[in-house]
DNA sequence: AATTGGCACTCAAGCTCTTTGAGTGCCAAT
DNA sequence: ATTGGCACTCAAAGAGCTTGAGTGCCAATT
């Protein structure tokens, strides 16, 4: 078993550890911490804390660094919940103060997240689930050529340009859309692939290329509001870390581009309500992810669906302050989203 | 002056330390190309070249490498117009092969480039200044919160959240939203800031705050149609090549994030008619970027647009393949989007 | 039982020294 | 204009050495 104080050791050399990025001696330790006791005797605690693999050697005669299970164990034990710094409590007023737009807002979110973390931030749009049809546009843009608009009420809108041989006659078309906004106006992503099926079926044959190219194009942004979506900022951070990272940085720029891979990364971690989760290392391995750490939380957005939001970075990164950013930076989205 | 011959010469020099990515010294030069010419020979050409600042010696007596001047003199007048490789062609053909929305058919677009290029692919989306309004759309979405959408001939849909004090009347939304149609339908996106001063002037004070809040909102959208956007892919490609930089990539990734930077180093770069450009090394220093290169050429959106793509990579980079993969990109998808 | 000082031991990192070989510059001969 | 020959240069790689932070263990102390 390990000892109340080799714990307090185990914290102490995972915050000089990522302060210094060097290995950790016993000396060192007693110099820069007020343990009470001589050099051996933390050399005792590094011993059982070694057979419980919390912390290794690079090499037979130096330091210690933690293994990802140290660094686990630190995070759900031993990370002082500090709260944010006065400068980035700022940061977050003047960069979500003013701003009403969903794009806009979770775009200031990822910057200020990658901001005052120093880390990759990743911000997931809202899944829209549950978003209820608000208004469906059909616009002509040439004879051969029209726009179907879907805004629903969460405000988002997608657009699609659909393609028709023959010219689009402007009543027909207005009736399309009036019939289309009568039917789908209020019902939620799910229940519309079927009232646009219904409509596909009863269809008279005069318009039915039309209808059948417009009901399409729609399915299809129904669809797309299923399909998650984030944003991302800070990639730069990687850069700034390399060292961090045994090999090159190309794997980890890899899987950020491959945003289906952050997705699923996201979707797996288990976040309980209102807190705050950490993926670390070797946990992420399965995503070619296995030298980050990825620390994540959930907001609520105006419509009451849940997203994610949180940073990437090395496996040897600052918990303690990235945990309270990205609880700090969800809460304060989920009021801003929340407030009407 | 330099001979022909050394002009041949420091085509196989960049050709060489392109592939090699080692200085390439004369003996090097006589084993790999027949030249029919002893090494003493091109020592002297190599003289020459150096002489003319169009390459350069790491070390006194190491190969030669190609100086910037010395990769422009390569790009302007001795790169040969080699064609796309079938697998390359192949490429483009499936990849950008069907689809009609500009969202989609720009990502397809970059990553293509991306990847048969093995740099950053940037593509600039067309500037719209002379897109028509097509439709304007007025959606509440709760008492106190309405969207306001802009749609124009190009296909492009923006839209934006506004928040009204007092809840909407619906009537008075309705009425709005025609007389926004009828005044806006069919002007450009420059005529349409006056217009919008003009409604809001002669504007009854019952509707006053309502209408200042939408005719606001519509004129932010049409300020970000002249706000040039653009999509990028690839980013990974620097981490593979990072031994080209002297110092990390860190100032690269972070110029890319800034797409400001990347939009005034395009807009700054002449490229003619159907051509293609380089800007090379040290000529991009002012934007932070001296150890990179840009290639890039133009393209012309469905409503006659001019707009701007192409590549980034180290300096270090195969301009060949490079020059000929943007001009075949560009125009493809020229003719893809000219379709109509 | 926990703590401590002491001591032998280890090993990466940094240093100097040497060797190696690719490559140059120059010159006299062709 | 081209060439072979030759002295010279210098980065890179390797060998050998020193240094010092750090460990593990043990017998002595509290």
């Amino acid at each position: 078993m390990v000892s109340e104080r080799s714990l307090e050791v185990l914290r102490v050399i995972v915050q000089d550890y990522v302060a210094s990025r060097e290995p950790v001696g016993s000396k060192a330790i007693v110099e820069r911490h007020s343990f009470g006791v001589s050099a051996a005797t933390i050399r005792n605690d590094m011993a059982q804390l070694e057979e419980e693999e919390l912390i290794s050697a690079p090499h037979t005669s130096s330091g210690r660094i933690p293994t990802d299970k140290g660094y686990r164990m630190f995070v759900d034990q031993l990370a002082d919940r500090r709260p944010l710094s006065a400068a980035q409590r700022v940061a977050i007023e003047t960069f979500l103060g003013q701003s009403v737009d969903l794009d806009d807002v979770l775009m200031r979110t990822v910057r200020l997240l990658s901001q005052i973390t120093n880390q990759v931030a990743i911000v997931q749009y809202p899944s829209f689930a549950r978003a209820q049809v608000r208004h469906v546009e059909l616009v002509g843009l040439t004879d051969h050529r029209l726009l179907t608009v879907l805004i629903t009420d969460t405000g988002r809108v997608e657009q699609r340009v659909v393609e028709i041989e023959h010219p689009v006659d402007a009543h027909l078309l207005e009736r399309l859309k009036s019939r289309l906004n009568t039917q789908l106006i209020g019902s939620n992503v799910d229940a519309s692939a079927a009232i646009l099926a219904a409509i596909r079926a009863e269809t008279d044959p005069d318009e039915e290329v039309l209808v059948d190219r417009v009901t399409q194009a729609l399915a299809d942004q129904f669809a797309e509001y299923r399909h998650d979506k984030l944003v991302m900022a800070g990639a730069a951070n990687l850069a700034r870390t390399e060292d961090d990272f045994t090999g090159s940085i190309y794997p980890v720029l890899e899987a950020l581009e491959q945003q289906v891979v952050l997705l699923r990364l996201f979707s797996e971690m288990v976040v309980e309500r209102g807190g705050v989760s950490a993926s670390i290392g070797r946990e992420n391995e399965s995503f070619g992810l296995g030298e980050t750490s990825v620390i994540a939380s959930n907001y609520r957005s105006s419509a009451g669906e849940l997203a994610r939001l949180g940073v990437l970075g090395p496996t040897r990164m600052d918990y303690s302050n990235n945990l309270a950013a990205v609880r700090a930076v969800a809460r304060y989205l989920s009021r801003q989203l929340g407030d009407d």
